[in-house]
DNA sequence: AGAAGGACCTGCACGC
DNA sequence: TGCGTGCAGGTCCTTC
């Protein structure tokens, strides 16, 4: 599901009603491939603490926690990646729990975050931050906060974006959706931004112009930044810590359009599969 | 280095 | 109504 902008509604609407409280209670689900840390040391880390804030990097949900001791241990972050059908709902207490439901945060006012996935591909776990080396590091406090695997679409800078896919073999496509490049991509964001930039999903990354590549980080950002604006994409599951679905699959161009005009040029739009995944474009209006 | 394919899961839409 | 097939926003692993 939840590429960039539906990771960034979530976390942002579970911030706005959460940040603040205090869990009092942890319950999981005891399936073993939901939890990349042990289940043991996510009750530990979480029950007690306050929540001081949640955001979105790259695809994760980060979620800060305020322990009141300072040693590392206070520092822990709990990470929550959605997989393809992950969702993170704050539910008052006593309403009916889904079917699917693997964690459930109980808070001081009763209300309870809850983490609901049916396909199991998401993950949850406990990011500790590596203890400082030497005593200068320990004066600065450094907080060693997660920072993902790759940079951010939303705020690299153009001469960094084009950098990135220099001596890239791989097709624009593919080095959109690595996430150790920029993280927060997805199959919807890579097939739109391609549109929108008119550069077909299979030119090879190493041969795109400075001026296509600055073309496409500006197309990216703008559908990035529009489909925030309309808390996402609702393909088939998506929604936001509310349960209410986005709107933003109401402005695809391309992804799932197969075989319907182009709204530029009226050209049937074209499904091929490239990196696994399949992929939208139209053979007329990308080059 | 990178491409392709499968694995991990459930649910839904579709054709018969 | 029911069954089989294919497909889905992600990532990780193996093989070539």
């Amino acid at each position: 599901v939840p590429e960039l902008p539906e990771v960034e509604t979530v976390a942002n609407g579970v911030h706005e009603r959460v940040h603040g409280r205090t869990i009092l209670s942890v319950w999981t689900s005891g399936k073993p491939q939901t939890f990349k840390s042990p289940e043991t040391e996510i009750a530990e880390v979480l029950t007690g603490a306050r929540i001081a804030q949640v955001r979105r990097v790259g695809k994760t949900i980060v979620m800060t926690l305020d322990r009141g001791q300072s040693n590392h241990a206070t520092q822990a972050e709990f990470l929550i990646h959605l997989g393809m059908t992950g969702r993170l709902l704050v539910s008052p207490h006593g309403t009916p729990v889904p079917l699917h439901t693997h964690a459930i945060l109980t808070l001081d006012d009763t209300r309870e975050i809850r983490f609901v996935d049916a396909r199991r591909f998401g993950r949850l776990s406990i990011h500790q931050p590596t203890p400082p080396q030497r005593a200068k590091d320990n004066e600065q406090r450094t907080t060693n906060n997660y920072t993902g695997p790759g940079r951010e679409p939303l705020t690299i800078s153009p001469n960094d974006f084009i950098a990135l896919f220099r001596n890239r073999r791989t097709p624009i496509k593919a080095a959109l959706l690595n996430q150790s490049l920029l993280h927060g991509v997805g199959n919807i964001y890579a097939d739109e931004s391609l549109f929108r930039a008119a550069i077909r999903p299979r030119r090879q990354a190493a041969r795109l112009t400075r001026a296509e590549l600055t073309r496409l980080r500006a197309a990216l950002i703008e559908v990035l930044h529009h489909a925030i604006h309309l808390g996402g994409s609702s393909v088939s599951d998506y929604v936001d810590a509310d349960g209410v679905r986005g709107f933003f699959q109401l402005q695809h161009k391309v992804y799932l359009r197969t075989g319907q005009p182009c709204l530029d040029c009226g050209t049937p739009i074209k499904k091929i599969a490239l990196a696994g995944r399949s992929t939208h474009f139209c053979p007329k209006c990308q080059r």
